[in-house]
RNA sequence: GGCCCCGUCGUCUAGCCAGGUCCAGGACACAGGGUUUUCAUCCCUGCAACACGGGUUCAAAUCCCGUCGGGGUCACCA
């Protein structure tokens, strides 16, 4: 049978790449019936975010990712989480040192820093010189005593050249004298991230480890490993990289670096509120401007949202936000790097499952288009059908906290049908907005473009009378009305309907006005046409 | 810098392994036009690529070599 795992370390939200992957280890297991594994690699104590696997968790299952194991769900090779796991990579360290394929080292860090920039003036690759013969346990306790740290390292055997068989590369083949005895274990007793992942593939049953190209050159490591130790080889596919637009890796920078742009082009920024708005101490804040340091993601989050920017998505929860569906995500993301082979582009995650082969994997690294994403969104929001368009639209409204939430199922899934071609939740909830203003503030724009054309005052003043006197307010009354308006006074419906949605808005953008006079009700309407016949005059 | 990977329209890609069916197909974007009560949607048309240079061959986007360009990686991070 064939498993595949999805590994994340818990540093934080799932990201656009980390989902990818999950996606293509997901579409491995799925295709083939076989199992996918969720592992939580949280050895690095200083990186780990107590929420982080939580998040993950979250927004893979958001995506409509699962798993057949992992912490959550249990399984037969648990525990899934690999600080829980320290006994058995204490048992593998131990053998390997009683066989003579490990010994411990002692260096500080500063120690293995000096050998490493000697090397690098030299203009050599650094290798860690292995110790003619290999310390004991004495030598361990007096390093102890000494204050030193223990580590221990891999002996690695130095072979000629060693190969990897890649499923998307190809046979790769490395000189082996690149390879210099590594760590296993560190300081602090947990495995390091080579020796935990093929430990765990091994005893997990991993077959196929799809993960990033930036892997590809640990995996000859790997095998040297997994050959110490007797344990199988899985298959390996190293994926390429989705980069963003700036090149390089798509990365949480992206976000903060946007930010900075922002406000170092906005000399007049009030600094101290903006600080304080977002919690932040205003010296972290000249630090951030400095370039010195970066704020947490929440708070990056939070100073866009005081100065009203727009920050390119890079978490998955990101996009979530802004309104794009799991659907879409999952599709957009399966085609960078993938391609089914004949023309189809729009493809439910039934359809990504059946047509997954994981062969065609790409070679070439992509670049993330939004545009394109959001040309995907169109067609899946059109496409997935009313009661889930309703749930992801009810799940959205919360977590932007839009008013929209007030209302109930039945009038959220009209908003919906009268929102048809939207491109996101956001753009259908913006449009929404004038149900919830107190009073109408008018755009200029519109006032020009509408407002201020001759007899549009009669118009609306006709359009008020023949309101008021509708005795049903549904849409089939309304657009009659609104059509013998039209008929009577000669003119075409945007003639009409324009000083309408400007009068009830303040804006000449709006759902089809029928169904924004359905939503805003009789009585809310008939007072704004009052209140915008009162501007015009007075103007 | 060493090592590794990659190079088809602006972008995602099909075609490459098994050379001719490709003066290179699709999608997004862009430009122009059309539909529409606004925005969005929708429809039509157009623009646009085999990185470069050498081979091999009757024939190369497809095979080989080199150059250039991009990316990855060189931790007691994963």
């Amino acid at each position: 049978m064939i498993v595949t795992r999805f590994a994340p370390s818990p540093t934080g939200y799932l990201h656009l790449g980390g989902a990818r992957t999950a996606l293509f280890c997901w579409l491995m297991a799925r295709h083939n019936g076989g199992k996918m594994i969720l592992r939580i690699e949280d050895t690095d104590q200083k990186r780990n975010t107590p929420t982080a696997t939580k998040q993950v968790i979250e927004d893979l299952r958001w995506l409509g990712i699962d798993w057949d194991e992992g912490p959550d769900v249990g399984g037969p090779n648990g525990p899934y989480l690999q600080s829980q796991r320290r006994d058995i990579y204490d048992r593998y360290i131990k053998k390997l040192l009683d066989e003579g394929k490990a010994y411990y080292c002692f260096e500080r860090p500063e120690e293995l820093k000096a050998m490493r920039d000697k090397a690098i003036a030299e203009k050599k690759t650094f290798i860690y010189p292995r110790p003619q013969s290999f310390p004991d346990i004495g030598d361990v306790e007096k390093a102890r005593a000494e204050g030193r740290p223990v580590a221990v390292r891999f002996v690695v055997p130095q072979l000629e050249t060693i190969v990897v068989e890649d499923i998307v590369r190809g046979r790769v083949s490395f000189p082996g004298g690149e390879f210099g005895d590594f760590v296993i274990q560190k300081s602090d007793g947990f495995p390091t991230y080579h020796f935990g992942c093929v430990v765990d593939d091994e005893l997990m049953g991993v077959t196929h480890v799809i993960r990033g190209q930036e892997h590809l050159m640990n995996t000859p490591n790997h095998q040297l490993l997994q050959d110490a130790l007797g344990f199988r080889r899985p298959a390996y596919a190293h994926m390429s990289v989705t980069v963003s637009e700036g090149g390089g890796k798509l990365s949480k920078r992206d976000r903060a670096k946007t930010l900075l742009k922002v406000i170092k082009g906005k000399p007049d920024i009030d600094k101290a509120k903006l600080a304080q708005e977002s919690g932040l101490e205003i010296s972290e804040l000249e630090s951030f401007l400095a370039g010195q340091s970066s704020p947490d993601a929440p708070i990056i989050s939070a100073m866009a949202e005081h100065l009203g920017v727009h920050l390119p998505e890079i978490n998955i929860v990101d996009f979530f936000h802004s309104g794009y569906l799991p659907e879409a995500m999952v599709n957009f993301t399966a085609l960078l790097g993938w391609s089914p082979g004949d023309d189809r582009e729009i493809m439910s995650l039934e359809e990504l499952i059946e047509a997954f082969d994981i062969k065609r994997l790409a070679k070439t690294n992509s670049l993330f288009d939004r545009q394109k994403l959001t040309a995907f969104n169109t067609e899946h929001i059109r496409r997935v059908g009313p009661e889930r368009l309703l749930k992801h639209f009810k799940d959205y409204l919360t977590v932007s906290e839009s008013p929209l939430v007030q209302k109930d199922d039945e009038t959220l899934a009209y908003i919906l049908q009268a929102n048809q071609g939207a491109q996101t939740f956001e753009q259908i909830a913006d449009k929404c907005g004038f149900l919830f203003i107190e009073k109408v503030e008018f755009d200029p724009k519109a006032v020009k473009k509408v407002l201020r054309k001759e007899g549009v005052a009669d118009l609306l003043g006709q359009a008020r009378t023949a309101l008021s006197e509708l005795e049903v307010w549904d849409k089939e009354s309304l657009h009659t009305m609104i059509e013998q308006l039209c008929q009577k006074n000669e003119v075409g419906m945007g003639k009409v309907a324009q000083p309408i949605r400007v009068a009830i808005t303040g804006t000449t953008i709006s759902p089809p006005i029928d169904d924004s006079l359905i939503l805003l009700g009789k009585q809310k309407t008939l007072k704004r046409i009052d209140d915008t016949l009162g501007y015009i005059a007075h103007e």
